[in-house]
DNA sequence: TAGTGCTTTTCATTTGTACAAAATGCATTA
DNA sequence: TAATGCATTTTGTACAAATGAAAAGCACTA
């Protein structure tokens, strides 16, 4: 994550809204309920960072009431978190939107392959800095690089019926490699993580409409799963693949339907069972099969729409 | 890669020296014998750049006497480039050789995990602008990471034992499995071309003191070995494991002895032998054992010598 | 027709300064 | 004892002018 500012005018700071984010997150997950009092220096140790960008975060979560200054000294929780809605409370940081509308604009062709840092800025109306700070994003994800003399290039996109193939044969490899490995381990906490969180996509019908919510899910499943091999390259190998299908699915304002998330969603947790359980031959052939129906759904539909 | 300048001062700029190096690489591979005469426009085209650098190439590689002017216009190959030490005839870019060092220091413990990069300025004399630079490629490697707030954090098992396990690990899923592929498909020029420089190798030895050549000739075997799988990503995956190795041994001063190189030399050619005679499940074991020898090479050795 | 040599234009890095934000330290208080 | 509030130091970012390098164009030539 970059936290540079793009907009050094006004505001909280990119680490403070997005520590403010987690802070959330976490009253949530660890079910503080109303009244509690929240330490600045425990969230600052538990995020590591130093207590200034922490203040500047529970000075906006005053700010926005859901914190509270208590009678004395000290902050407490002003309001039920769970039915909190982050995107209306918290605002969007520019230089995110301005990711993903590149993302998109790259992925349904708008933007050229090759481009350089010149011809962008006026496009998107944002100083070099921010440009190429985006490119470097787009780079540090495997979605781009830089060539030599003048310009960047974006990888190619998982356009048409082989590029599906090929990247659903490489997951199956890399995901399937990754449970057979002999230092595979179970990591209780992340297991935990994956579990709830599937189970509130489960659970609350809301979060299947925008794909974005399933997507994080997805990626963290995936990621994770191979992540319990405790092999950082068959990790990272996994996420590559996550940033290429985030690019590939921004493209085509393609939704999928509750019922196929809902179905992904129960084969995750099928698979994490089986996982928990230590019987990794029958959570392969779960992935396995999960992969392909994936890879059906996807690379059967007609990329265009 | 990154063709930034370090050295705005003197001399040609890091694009120049590196096509300079290419340049060199193509005369030999092509097998240009003295007199044949080069042409900028064509070495532009296959680089992917303007003539601008490769005429500042040419003029070192002319500077240098490798080339020569011809009577009227143009330029000729003036010496065997067979029998050329590219390390002599070029100087390494500083901010290569900085990497390097970044890496062993960090290898051994002499950097800490944590730096910032104000910390790293006065340590190796640099402006911000360089050591942000190697910071985010260790970063793009997958190295080191940015903290949030301030900082890099270089990761835990850089160099070492554990990181060689997984490389090992890696390698052998995504090159077995790239041969159990049901499009994997030999191409006849590229096994030629494999066969040839493997036999140079053996029949020069000359060319096996400098790991130099060999590791070209290594990595472009198991690339092309997993290229004939047809699938990109398997090809990227190993391309990348290549670039990674390269720096690593090259940051530790690791040379292999001629001995093994041609040991590895005749493992390749057996390897290629099953390929071609579509014994797949042979040449599998054959690559495993490869890597595993590779393993016990690399890892087993002491990495502070 | 393709290559060379040169010029012009475009593009990107460098550098230095001003400024914003995070880290750190310390006195104070519950 | 640990958290808070505030001041100081350190670290990193933003911006703009200057410089250097690569791309693109053009006339000339073999």
């Amino acid at each position: 994550m970059d936290y540079s500012d793009a907009d050094p005018s006004d505001g909280p700071s990119t680490l403070q809204l997005d520590l403010a984010r987690r802070i959330i997150d976490r009253i949530r997950d660890a079910g503080l309920s109303v009244g509690t009092r929240v330490s600045a220096p425990e969230l600052a140790r538990i995020f590591g960072v130093s207590r200034s960008p922490i203040t500047g975060a529970l000075d906006l979560l005053v700010e926005k009431g859901v914190l509270q200054p208590m009678e004395t000294r000290g902050l407490r929780v002003a309001r039920d978190v769970s039915t909190l809605n982050l995107s209306e409370i918290l605002p969007n940081s520019p230089i995110e939107d301005l990711y993903r509308q590149m993302l998109r604009e790259r992925a349904q062709g708008a933007l050229p392959q090759d481009v350089s840092e010149a011809e962008l800025m006026p496009r998107y109306g944002v100083s070099r800095g921010i440009v190429r700070k985006l490119l470097m994003r787009f780079a540090a994800e495997g979605l781009a690089q830089r060539l030599p003399g003048h310009g960047w290039r974006f990888v190619d996109t998982l356009v048409g019926e082989e590029a599906y193939r090929e990247s659903y044969e490489f997951r199956a490899i890399v995901e399937c490699s990754a449970l057979r490995t002999p230092h595979f381990k179970v990591d209780k906490d992340i297991a935990g993580q994956i579990r709830r969180a599937h189970e509130r996509i489960l659970s609350d019908p809301a979060s299947r409409s925008g794909s974005d919510e399933w997507f994080r899910v997805n990626a963290f499943f995936h990621e994770n799963l191979a992540g319990f091999s405790g092999n950082r390259f068959l990790t990272d190998a996994v996420r590559h693949q996550n940033n290429l299908r985030r690019m590939q699915e921004s493209a085509a304002f393609f939704e999928l339907p509750a019922e196929r998330i809902e179905q992904s969603c129960r084969e995750h947790l099928a698979i994490l069972d089986a996982v928990e359980n230590a019987d990794l031959e029958w959570a392969e052939a779960l992935l396995r099969q999960h992969l392909k129906q994936a890879l059906e759904y996807g690379g059967g539909r007609d990329d265009n729409d």
